[in-house]
Formats: C-alpha cells, sequence, structure tokens
DNA sequence: GACTGTGAACGCGTTCACAGCT
DNA sequence: AGCTGTGAACGCGTTCACAGTC
C-alpha cells in the first residue's frame, strides 16, 4: 500500500476466478464487435448470446469486476469494453517473442490477431542459422544466441513457443531464466517451469483425440448395439489387442456404453498386458 | 448383457467425466514415449509427473476406464496405450478436412501431429479459385464448391475451420450440413451449432490475453501496492481509450474478427465504482 | 513394502431464483 | 416493467486418505 489511496475499486484482482479471466476475453470480442456497429448498451442476455454463454454466467462474472450495469438498462458498451480491456492489461501493449519459426511459427507471426488487440510482436527467434535474416511476416528471424538479449533489450515478458517437441523444453528454460514469466507453448510436450511462471498450451492433436472421442461415441450410440462385443471375442481369444484393421466398423460400434450396463464391474481375471501387436497408435 | 461374460470392467463409458477425457491424450502422449524406451511399467507417481498431473488424479482417471494396473506393481504400458487409444476411438482412421488454406491452415497440414495418431488430413479445402491445384503440404488444394462432395466421398466427420473469421459460420453451416459433426474451430468467432454438433476452439488471442491478466497481476504485485499504475496514468490522461489500435497489418487471411476500437468515447455520467468505492476509472 | 482403486471431504464453477434499482 | 446483482443450491472435479491387493 504505497499509495494513499489504497481503494482500487475494479480490480478485487485477487478474487476474480479463473473460469472467468477465461472467458472475459470473449466477452470483449463481443464488445468490440458491437462497439464498431455503434451499438451503445447491450443487456446480458444479448451479449450472453454473442458470446456464446448463458446470462446468468455472464452477469456472475461481470459482478466479480464491480457494478457496471444500469437495472432495467444493460451495459454500456464503451465503458464496459474498457473496463474488461484494463482488467486484461490490454491498456499496455504486450512485447511476444516467437521462438521456433517453421510453419507454425511463421503462421503465427503473420497472425493478425497478435498485432491487434494489445499484442506486438517484438522478434522472431529461431535456431536454424540459415533463417537468421529472412524475413517473416516483414521482420528479419534471429537468431538463438541472440535470445536472452533480445528479451531483455525489448522488455518482453511473455514468449510463444512454436518449436518441435524436442527443443520445447530447452527454449523454455532459457525463455525463463531471460526473464520471461508467461509462455503460449504450441509444442506437443509437457513444459516444467518454477513458480511463478505461467504456460498455457495449445495443443492441435489433443484437441483432436478430444473430438474423436465424442465422435466415436456418438458412432456407437446411432448403432443402438450395447457394448460387448468386441471385448467378449478379443477375450476368448486370449489376447485382447485386437484392433482388427479390417474390421474398423466393429471396432467403432464397441466401446460405447448405452445407458445400459449398471455397474457390474466384478473382479473376474482382468488378464492384462499382452505384447501382441499394439500398432493402432501411430509413434510421434 | 446378452453375453455370458459381463464383467466388461473398462466401459463405463457414460460415466468418463469430460475432464478426464481431455487428460487421456496427455497420458497417452506420455505412454507413447515410454513405450519407445520399452518401459514394460509405471507407477502412477511417475506416469503423472511424465503427464504433468498429480498421481491422484491419474488414478482416479484410470478407475473409470477400468481396473487396468497391478497393486504394488503399477500399470502396463503397452496394454494401457491400447485401452486408452481405444477409448479415445483412435484404433481407427479419422480423415479430417481443413477448410481454410492461409497461414494457418497450410501449417496445419504441414503438421506432422495430424498425420501420426490417428488422423489423416482427407482433403484442404479454400475459397480462394487462386488455389484450387495449388499443392501445399504435398496435397492439391480444392475449391469450396466441392466441399460437400469431398466430405461424403470421403466419409469425413471431424473439419477443421482456418478461415477467417467473417467466414467461419457460413463454412461451419455448410459443414454441419454435409454431415460434419465435430469442427475443430481456429476462427475467432463464436460458431453455432445444431445439437450433437460438437465443436472445440482454439483462440490464440484469448489464450494470449489471459497470460496478459496474470501477467499483470504479476507486476502489480511485485511493485509492492496494488496495480494501480496503468490507471492513474490513464485517469490523469483522461483518456479512456482502451486496447489502442496496435499497427494492425492483418496479413493474409486469418485476421481477427475485430480491431481494436477507436475509442468513442461516451460521456458517462456518473458511473458507479465496483465495490462501493472510487469514483470510477473514467474519462472525467 | 509398494502401489492401485475408491469412498468421502472439499472447493470451484454454474445455475437458479429473486431481491433491488431505475 | 425491465434488467442487473447476488445469495443459495447444486453438480462437477480435485484432493485426501486409506482399505485392498499383489
Amino acid at each position: 500500500m504505497a499509495t494513499g489511496r489504497t481503494h482500487r475499486p475494479a480490480t478485487r484482482s485477487r478474487g476474480i476466478p479463473e473460469a472467468t479471466v477465461a472467458r472475459l476475453p470473449l466477452y470483449l470480442r463481443a464488445l468490440t464487435a458491437l462497439s464498431e456497429r455503434s451499438v451503445p448498451t447491450v443487456s446480458s442476455e444479448e451479449l450472453a448470446a454473442a458470446a456464446g454463454v448463458n446470462s446468468a454466467k455472464l452477469r456472475k462474472d461481470f459482478s466479480y469486476l464491480g457494478s457496471y450495469g444500469t437495472r432495467g438498462v444493460g451495459y454500456d458498451v464503451e465503458y464496459l469494453v474498457y473496463q474488461i480491456s484494463r482488467e486484461l492489461g490490454l491498456t499496455q501493449d504486450w512485447p511476444v517473442v516467437i521462438v521456433g519459426i517453421g510453419n507454425l511459427g511463421a503462421a503465427l507471426a503473420n497472425y493478425g490477431g497478435f498485432a491487434s488487440r494489445g499484442f506486438r510482436v517484438a522478434a522472431l527467434i529461431d535456431a536454424d542459422p540459415n533463417m537468421a535474416g529472412t524475413p517473416v511476416a516483414g521482420m528479419p528471424v534471429q537468431h538463438t544466441d541472440d535470445l536472452e538479449k533480445i528479451i531483455e533489450d525489448n522488455g518482453v515478458s511473455i514468449g510463444v513457443i512454436s518449436t518441435p517437441a524436442g527443443a520445447a523444453q530447452q527454449v523454455c528454460d532459457r525463455l525463463v531464466a531471460a526473464g520471461i514469466t508467461s509462455i503460449l507453448n504450441f509444442a506437443p510436450t509437457v513444459l516444467s517451469v518454477p513458480d511463478g511462471v505461467d504456460v498455457r498450451k495449445v495443443d492441435l492433436s489433443i484437441e483432436l483425440q478430444i473430438l474423436a472421442f465424442h465422435e466415436q461415441r456418438k458412432a456407437g450410440e446411432e448403432a443402438g448395439a450395447e457394448v460387448v462385443v468386441a471385448d467378449a471375442v478379443a477375450e476368448t481369444a486370449g489376447v485382447d489387442v485386437p484392433v482388427d484393421e479390417g474390421a474398423a466398423e466393429a471396432t467403432a460400434a464397441e466401446a460405447t456404453a448405452a445407458e445400459a450396463a449398471p455397474a457390474a464391474r466384478t473382479e473376474s481375471t482382468d488378464r492384462k498386458g499382452p505384447d501382441g501387436d499394439v500398432p493402432a497408435v501411430m509413434p510421434a
């Protein structure tokens, strides 16, 4: 409390739930669109629809920021845009470095969304000496050797990692050592960082795999079938790692429990790890 | 339970919590790495460390799949790889279409992670007639006109949208009409889809904004006092400008829906401070 | 002795429903 | 009359801690 006025209104920072923080950017985007159409006010109902959430949740979220609405009327668009921007720290410009300028890194460098909303790509860094100097998105790629200097010179605190998985942890360590405290990781690896450093990850194959899970379930339900099938067969066969690439259909149908099958889980002999063939999933 | 052997421990499918499903790919990746190193078994502790979660959570997660471990020993790596793959539906190959071959779309097409773990890029689609035929990642780009036919011919049920925000909903509608039931959306927009269709979104700027929020908070704490700083400045500056317009170069295709709004300074009457304190942080 | 599987306690986030302003 | 702000109920997910098994 150095300052006399400690009031610090809005930012009951400490109290904003993580889930709410994650939705603020969504609200901000919807509000920005309204702002461009010069819409003066919105109700929680309308805004919620635009952001793809329900209105109760939105009101609750906003209540953590403060009382920014007017009962009987709604929220003032411009005012709310400002408040959320401030809460998110977008009233200042964040310099960002992108490490790993391959296909993805280059795409990120070119991504307009970066440049707009409060972020500025301060530097592109890659380990390939041949890339040094090559312009990507109108900016010369710099070599990893200068990573520390670049970060310091530009006062960068947010780093994006788009290197191959194998190099990610190493790059991460250097970024952290150089003072980076927030990392957006696109490499398919778990990064370990010291306390105080935030890491968010974006993983394409994970997202796809989650979709596949649900997709498979849909297929199974549709088929109406019970479950069992493939397993029963597998079991009597003595080995249960069939994956039978020939009959993919059958495989798709199983593994989906309609609502039936109560917890009839018993301890019958649960055969385990055969080693026969367990392909199916390609190695990385 | 028509079948004699009903035990089917695993697949109480209906019961697998969403949060658990989202972690299965993580476990799978860690397990695959172990498998490649020919490690035969792992304890929940070791595997949890490799996947970046705590062991209690991991054991709980696995318990939803069935009793696949051995007390006193741990889990059989190969067996678990198979079980999780099956649960995720990766024992079959999912054809995927990517719509919107700009920088990001091309990067995705080239992304190895797609091709490996159970997914196969069946087609690349773009609305630009000039791109038709152009090879990207060794595959000719096809025109949007043929979208429906492509999906049907290839039996595709998963679509990836990497178009600019403005085109996303339209593309989404066509994909859904064509039979797609799972969508991975990279466009910065909220997509609305009918029931039964799953959408997962990946949004770069949202991730960055979340990081910025925490980053800002760190800076504030570090400064000893609360956050104040930026506000004081904004206040004395008499500007309420949110997200000042950055160099929006919106390169090529992907671009965020909106650009920063030019501070339409609405003459705010008297805004109530958040927690009833302080006279707001608005332009006076 | 080692490690899994899981009921029970707990905490966070969402939803409900209504009191409180305008 | 309309819409926000929020206490209270609820449900999901995480963590604890220990009984059960090898």
